[in-house]
DNA sequence: CCTCCACAGGAAGCGCAGGAGT
DNA sequence: ACTCCTGCGCTTCCTGTGGAGG
């Protein structure tokens, strides 16, 4: 019989595994001194009244947009803070920020800043209602219609001449980003006192081309791209977070250097670098060798890219699971190619790409293997979508060829990893639908 | 050249869930 | 308890696109 004590008691290469959190926002971020500066300069018009403009930051994951952004927010607020508490003490407020509010002394502005994850919050109506819970918590209910929301939140702000800060991660996500965007900028043309603005960050630069022309020109009024890392650079932030996360002299050399290279050949993904090496160690403990050395990262390597895609699968609707399952099983399946070259052009040489009808084909049939009911086509490409922006799968237009224009399909992992993953978490699905009846 | 095919993606509309108002 | 309203997931319908084939 193990206890805790027993496992808390084992020795680990591990110190601290906060640090090691992919959430962990350090004190310092190492090479993104400019994109910061950047940054707090476009912000610091909040700090005299004014609004600031709206920001766009682009770069691939990891590439740490979203603790930049954290970081300067935290600056801003200690700012603000830091200015509450010396007027308070003065008395006659030797801030500056009060000079352009005006005249009722008391009303000066304020930066509120609210952070929304948009793969949660996707639509118009779920930012502003996320807005509102932050603020407002007495309106902390479902039901409201949009245009109370929106009522409520531009009258807390001209109340307080409030500079909102609405930083909207994974910008792409919201599915009616055009509503979204006129929204705000009409509320900004309302509003006499207070403002809102809006800091978009998107892994997806290529989603831009999908906006409309008016939210193009306001979201985009500033822009900053986030580079990826490079090895170098990765290896400089694996040993901060090594320092404070690792006990001492646990992680070799090789192995730093190995987990940055690894990381900066796929898509200099600090994030990546940091679960490869957190990994490896858990890899270590569970040998009890207490050192991690590039052998515990190479085994590391091999467990985190199946654990990625494992995780996003079971955070996926149904429906895209099986979408996603067709995928796997057309790309699988040998048939096809006969099938292909029978009355096909050779158009897939590579053998990877699928064209969409065949997969829905094949999701039509999976529906009634797994006993649920399909969704019409239309909707199967809503699906791909999703998929794509997952990074689940990718997809291109067809060009020459192909008979008119259709996308091909190819699955973004090992679809012979992905397949039996799958196939369990569905029938798990179906398996509780049908409990679920006899209740 | 015209028509057909196979698909993309926009628009409209429908049923449902769940809260507000009465 | 009811009616009304709203957002959401979804279907249906429709228009557009571009190669294949007559």
């Amino acid at each position: 019989m193990t206890t805790f004590d027993e496992i808390l008691s084992k020795p680990s290469v591990f110190a601290d595994r906060n640090v090691l959190s992919p959430h962990y926002l350090p004190q310092m971020l190492p090479f993104r001194e400019k994109e910061i500066e950047r940054v707090m300069q476009w912000l610091a018009p909040a700090l005299r009244s004014q609004r600031p403009a709206n920001i766009f930051i682009y770069g691939k994951t990891g590439t740490g947009k979203t603790s930049s952004v954290k970081h300067v927010v935290k600056k801003l607020e200690e700012v603000f803070a830091k200015r509450d508490a010396s007027q308070k003490q003065g008395g006659t407020g030797i801030g500056a920020s009060g000079v352009v509010a005006g005249k009722n002394g008391s009303g000066t502005g304020v930066a509120k800043v609210c952070y929304v994850n948009c793969k949660i919050y996707n639509s118009r109506y779920r930012v502003l209602q996320r807005i509102t819970k932050e603020f407002l918590p007495e309106m902390d209910k479902m039901g409201f219609g949009l245009s109370t929301l929106y009522e409520k939140v531009t009258e807390w702000i001209a109340k307080g001449k409030v500079g909102l800060i609405v930083i909207l991660d994974e910008v792409d996500m919201v599915r009616d980003l055009d509503d979204l965007m006129y929204t705000m900028t009409r509320a900004n043309d309302e509003l006499s006192d207070g403002s809102i603005s809006v800091i978009g960050i998107s892994n997806k630069l290529n989603f831009k081309d999908a906006l409309g022309p008016r939210s193009k020109s306001s979201l985009l009024e500033n822009e900053i791209i986030f580079p990826p890392y490079l090895a170098p650079q990765l290896s400089a932030i694996l040993h901060q977070r090594i320092a404070a996360g690792f006990a001492k002299d646990t992680v070799s050399e090789g192995a730093v250097n190995l987990a940055a290279a690894i990381a900066a050949q796929e898509t200099g993904d600090a994030r990546y670098a940091l679960r490869l090496l957190v990994k490896a160690g858990e890899i270590a403990d569970e040998k009890c060798v207490l050192h991690v050395s590039d052998k515990e990262v190479e085994d590391a390597r091999r467990s985190v890219d199946t654990d990625l895609a494992v995780e996003t699968i079971s955070t996926l609707p149904e429906h895209q699971q099986i979408v996603m399952f067709a995928a796997c099983c057309l790309a699988l399946s040998t048939s096809r190619y006969a099938n292909l070259s029978g009355n096909q052009q050779k158009q897939d040489e590579d053998g990877k790409f699928m064209l969409s009808g065949e997969v829905y084909e094949e999701y039509l049939s999976a529906c009634r293997n797994f006993g649920r009911k399909r969704r019409s086509a239309r909707w199967y490409r809503e699906y791909l979508h999703d998929l794509e922006m997952l990074g689940m799968i990718t997809m291109v237009e067809s060009g020459k060829g192909i008979r008119g224009h259709t996308r091909l399909i190819k699955v973004g992992y090992a679809p012979e990893k992905l397949k039996p993953i799958l196939e369990k978490s569905l029938s798990q699905h179906r398996a509780e639908a049908e409990q679920a009846q006899l209740m």
